[in-house]
RNA sequence: GCCCUCAUCGUCUAGAGGCCUAGGACGCCACCCUUUCAAGGUGGAGAUCAGGGGUUCGAAUCCCCUUGGGGGCACCA
């Protein structure tokens, strides 16, 4: 990618008002060259749903690249569409973003926030005056028109299309309307206009920030658009361009799915009479069968990777790899170098696709890398939710996971996997199922014997000295004078006390139960071999 | 139908004409460690760089074509 040609900007340095000091970068921010203030990139999400994977590898890109340059990064809501966007997805949005360490200089930082930054209001709905006055204006120079074309009309005209095999286009039934004409449509119809842009002929086109020259034909963009619709609510083409140019973003870094409507803003900033920012489109992050990563095909909502105990160290890290990689043979890093690293320019042009189990695996370095305080309370959210669905019986207290952690960490793929792996704890009533006692190479006689005599050698056992290294010494010796396999001994002992044939070690694991839950449940396992059901 | 775009192991990627008989990581397989499961270590299989033409002394890297994939074409964003 040649980043020295770029298109119309950084816009105007000598029309834009006075800027404000943006907040300063986070302490990470370790920046490989001086810091750029002219470089202002968004993140402009509508709140209609949670927050998407898709869109927060954007605001990440986005962040990283304003992190990096020293630049400034907004947050914009393009809540136009007021039927489906909602209060609660707004919030589900700036808490997501947040919760993966995604920062901004400008915008709400908080559902229902707005003032927060020098060109606030950042939410589209509070700002309807603006697209008013833009709109008015580009219809005064007759850039822009009422179009009265009803639903029922547009709909004729997109099927009749269809059947001819042609492309969607508007027809351009109001563009040239006189005067009288319009006053005739107005009655006929009844409803107010709508106003469309008019598209004008030619070549529009753009130095891409990663996949260079893209040149479109102003032919093929489905004719003149809608800009406002008939109520009066601006629409999403509209609204990005002028508080693009409000707001004076210099760089806009957004989805491959954008670049069949980036002719259509460029022809907008050129008809507001405003600097065209540039334009740099990321590749798309892709479903397992190479389509547009979709709710439909994958697990899409960031808060769902958070309740499956995904950490944000390994989500952002993971992210930032998907279509970005420093050159180097470096996997696991940390936000700050991913921010001091990031290059623009050696970002993808091709799609990648999800990789869970890749995810899964980066996930579980960066648990590992926890310190073991952090780690208690990050997992405590999932231990609680454990015991409000009954998959344990109590919350054990910190002290209790304290001493877990150097046999839990390292084989917690995720948070949650804490209950799979150490449930067993906490769980009153632990059910062990008869025929998983019963070693592979043993018969129910052999093991009741076992777990007796293991029961009685640990019953003997000294209370204060309850110690892992203390407990092995006497069960080996009681398999090797009974000539059995320590194996065979220590996996009927293991089911007996967790209900599970992997666990994490066993003497830790007794250790962990304590002695008196230890001889309770290997006396009602040796019970539940000694006494089979008769088939 | 039209427009745009992309193309290195199954996956994420390194690669900016000679350092490439293509490197790393995930996953997979084997071995080591080992009381199970992980983690960790070692090794292995795995890509004729989509195919075909050029350019060049030399191409995964540059150009063209083909094929395949993807995205888009609303009074959604």
């Amino acid at each position: 990618m040649n980043g020295q040609v770029r298109a119309g900007l950084p816009a105007r340095p000598g029309t834009h008002p006075p800027r404000h000091s943006p907040a300063l970068p986070p302490a990470a921010a370790t920046l490989s060259s001086m810091p750029d203030s002219t470089i202002r990139v968004r993140i402009a999400p509508s709140p209609t749903g949670p927050l998407h994977i898709g869109t927060a590898r954007t605001a990440l890109f986005n962040f990283l690249y304003a992190r990096h340059v020293g630049g400034t990064f907004l947050f914009r809501l393009e809540d136009t569409d007021v039927a489906r966007s909602t209060a609660e997805f707004e919030r589900d949005i700036i808490d997501g973003l947040h919760w993966l360490g995604i920062t901004w200089d400008e915008g709400p930082d908080t559902a229902g926030d707005m003032d927060h930054g020098p060109f606030a209001p950042y939410r589209q709905m509070a700002r309807l005056a603006i697209y008013k006055e833009a709109s008015d204006r580009l219809v005064a120079a007759d850039l822009a028109y009422p179009c009265f074309c009803t639903p029922e009309e547009l709909d004729a005209d997109r099927k009749a299309q269809e059947a001819a095999r042609q492309p969607p286009k508007y027809v351009g039934r109001c563009a040239n309307l006189a005067p009288d004409e319009r006053t005739a449509r107005l009655a006929g119809t009844g409803r107010p206009p709508a106003t469309r842009f008019r598209v004008r002929p030619g070549v529009v086109g753009w130095n891409d920030m990663i996949r260079d020259r893209i040149e479109i034909d102003t032919t093929n963009l489905g004719g003149d658009f809608v800009i406002v619709r008939g109520d009066g609510t601006p629409l999403y083409h509209f609204t990005v361009v002028v508080d693009d140019a409000a707001m004076e973003i210099s760089h806009v870094i957004r989805g491959e799915d954008h670049v069949g409507n980036t002719p259509k803003h460029i022809l907008l900033f050129e008809a507001l009479g405003h600097a065209v920012p540039v334009f740099g489109h990321l590749p798309l992050i892709l479903n397992p069968d190479g389509t547009k990563m979709s709710k439909r095909k994958s697990q899409t909502a960031i808060d769902d990777y958070r309740a499956e105990g995904f950490i944000r160290e390994g989500l952002v890290n993971y992210l930032a790899y998907l279509g970005w990689s420093p050159g180097t043979e470096e996997d696991v890093l940390p936000l700050d170098e991913i921010i001091a690293k990031f290059d623009i320019d050696k970002v993808h042009k091709g799609g990648a696709k999800f990789d869970r189990g890749r995810l899964e695996w980066l996930n579980g370095q960066w648990i590992r890398r926890l310190e073991p305080n952090d780690l208690i309370d990050r997992l405590r959210p999932y231990l609680q939710a454990a015991v409000d669905d009954g998959r344990i019986s109590r919350l054990p207290a910190d002290d209790e996971v304290g001493p877990l952690l150097p046999v839990v960490q390292e084989r917690l793929p995720t948070l949650a996997a804490v209950v799979d792996l150490v449930g067993f704890l906490w769980i009153d009533d632990l059910v062990v199922d008869p025929a998983l006692v019963v070693p592979k190479r043993w018969d129910p006689a052999t093991t009741h014997e076992a777990l007796v005599a293991a029961r009685d050698i640990l019953a003997a056992h000294d209370t204060v000295t309850w110690e892992a290294d203390e407990l092995e010494p006497p069960l080996r010796e009681l398999a090797e004078t009974r000539g059995w396999k320590a194996g065979d001994l220590f996996m009927a002992i293991r089911v007996a006390v967790t209900g599970r044939t992997a666990t994490p070690p066993l003497f830790d694991t007794l250790v962990a139960l304590g002695r008196e839950l230890t001889l309770a449940r290997l006396e009602s396992a040796a019970a539940v071999v000694g006494a089979p059901t008769v088939r």
